[in-house]
DNA sequence: TAATTGACGGGGATAAATCCCCTTTTTTAA
DNA sequence: TTAAAAAAGGGGATTTATCCCCGTCAATTA
């Protein structure tokens, strides 16, 4: 019997461009294709031919690959997630393998590896390609000196995005001048800063400000 | 006659789903598939089965979609480009149109979409949306009142989101300190910009620094 | 309970950024 | 070729930003 598999992707080109390789692989059959989380979960609800295999996309309207990954770990454990996407950004690789995803596919693999992954994650449970390993290691050891940020802190950062001056943040966030301050301080000196502008740049690098 | 095509995508399993998306269209061939611009050229150069016309995606390392399309548009002008990417972005669009793309794909239109893209490109010389269409319409009317930066000013925004000091930035400009003080000036005043944040939010949002 | 820590705030100094007005030199264009 | 415009540079003043050292108060912890 054929393993059955779901692609989800916003961009329909792609989820049809996709399901059409995976049907050119004799030991597959493509049982849905879908433009984003929920359209899934819809077919999972209204169908008895489940996948059970999902080849996701992370970025998607409505319902992202992350959230719809969560919701399948927890309530169809059976089905298992192959993250398929563009993003090679670590952190949200890392949210996509937390939230339950088996593998994670960049679009530039070769067709080849795509089927082996397939598999692999169908019979060894999960598939890792030698960046997605790295990334995995080093979020083992970063995670131990890694940079807490105060909640204050964060409200101070959004705010120094801006181009009020410090005075004029402390009025906003019912503070005195002074202790801002302090705030512009700890952070220069905890994430190794020399002005105003690495502070900006290091928000926005680090998705606490999204300009 | 089936008419020829060239697939460019930087993403390899998206390059071959696409090709075979293509290929399920009768009246079409695929006569190469190639992981950038500088593939596509070596193809040209080398074989004499020529496309007829480009799929061409916009972001690609070594050689990307406005790079190649001028070329194509100076060194091959009756082969017809065809843009087909996620990028959005209005700039972007702009840039391929203006680089010489006879229409402008989003990744998520309907397969029989591509299948008139690429016919009416062919017969009518291109093809737009609507989405297209109201871009280049409002670029014509922006077009008056824009905002035009000079080479000198990108260079020192660049480096003012940095956390140089002007005196440095100048140093590294081989400019007097007061000099680079006049660039500043300038640009807060055409841009509308209180201080040195505001102007490295303006570069990052206009990607002229990429953080 | 005494010591410590963290959040909040202040004084005062220096460096950087911002602003306004002006001169010289080079480029551009009428 | 000559007037106009643009680019480069300067003087000097004010405001912000940055730095360092200090004190208070409350909560936490040894």
């Amino acid at each position: 019997m054929k393993k059955k598999v779901a692609v989800v992707d916003d961009h329909t080109l792609l989820s049809e461009a996709i399901a059409g390789l995976v049907r050119q692989f004799p030991d597959f059959e493509v049982v849905a294709v879908c433009k984003n989380g929920q359209e899934l979960i819809n077919h999972l609800k209204s169908s008895l031919n489940h996948p059970q295999i999902v080849l996701m996309d992370v970025n998607m309207p409505i319902m992202g690959g992350i959230e719809t990954t969560t919701y399948l770990s927890e309530k169809y454990p059976t089905i298992k997630v192959l993250a398929l996407s563009v993003e090679e950004n670590e952190k949200i690789i890392l949210k996509m393998l937390r939230a339950g995803a088996k593998g994670y596919l960049l679009k530039d693999t070769e067709k080849s590896i795509l089927h082996n992954a397939l598999n692999d994650v169908l019979s060894k449970g999960f598939y890792y390609t030698n960046t997605v390993s790295k990334i995995l290691l080093d979020s083992e050891k970063n995670s131990q000196n890694e940079i807490v940020l105060k909640g204050r802190e964060v409200e101070f950062i959004k705010l120094a995005c801006t181009e009020m001056t410090y005075r004029e943040i402390a009025e906003v966030m019912f503070l005195s001048p002074k202790t801002v301050e302090g705030y512009r301080e700890a952070l220069f000196q905890k994430l190794n800063l020399k002005n105003r502008t690495g502070l900006v740049l290091y928000a926005i690098k680090n998705d606490i400000f999204i300009p």
